[in-house]
DNA sequence: TTCCCTATATATAAATC
DNA sequence: TGATTTATATATAGGGA
């Protein structure tokens, strides 16, 4: 999309690889919220950026929190999700 | 999308909300992976449909595991995710 | 319901400020 | 860092088989 066309591979620069990441995670939470409010559904999404910080959202039509645990470094992490739907 | 404009508001009509829940899947599905390559992260998705069946994903770059829990009837649910990064 | 097709709506890369 | 602006790539609604 955009200008130019992008090969699927990692964004070396670095700006460049923020900047696409808050872009595309702010596309992906509009995404996730179409489908859940057009289809009844219910989506969580849970991110971990390349710094390692997380950010986590679901559609409207519950209340969902998140805890995480990273045990081993980062190489392993636990999450425990609790999901309460509205309806 | 697509030749109309799509008002936000839960599809009606059965069969097609659930054609277009199929291809919005994919569609996230899709931009997950591309946010996880693109931007070096790390995503997981769990999603529950209309009819209460649960599909999860997540980026290449982890295996993801996920283990649910509906403990009362469908309106609360708890999940354990266990993620680990192949890198 | 599952593939195609294709006209449009959207998302978004790059540029500029 | 953000915001805004395009030009272009993609996603996808509706329809037909």
């Amino acid at each position: 999309m955009g200008r130019a066309k992008l090969n699927l591979k990692k964004i070396e620069h670095n700006a460049t690889r923020h900047v696409t990441f808050a872009k595309r995670k702010s596309g992906l939470r509009k995404k996730t919220n179409q489908l859940s409010i057009l289809c009844d559904a219910d989506v969580a999404v849970m991110l971990f950026s390349s710094t390692g910080r997380l950010s986590c959202f679901s559609g409207d039509k519950m209340y969902a929190f998140f805890f995480f645990f990273a045990p081993l470094n980062l190489s392993l992490s636990l999450s425990l999700s609790l999901f309460l739907l509205k309806s």
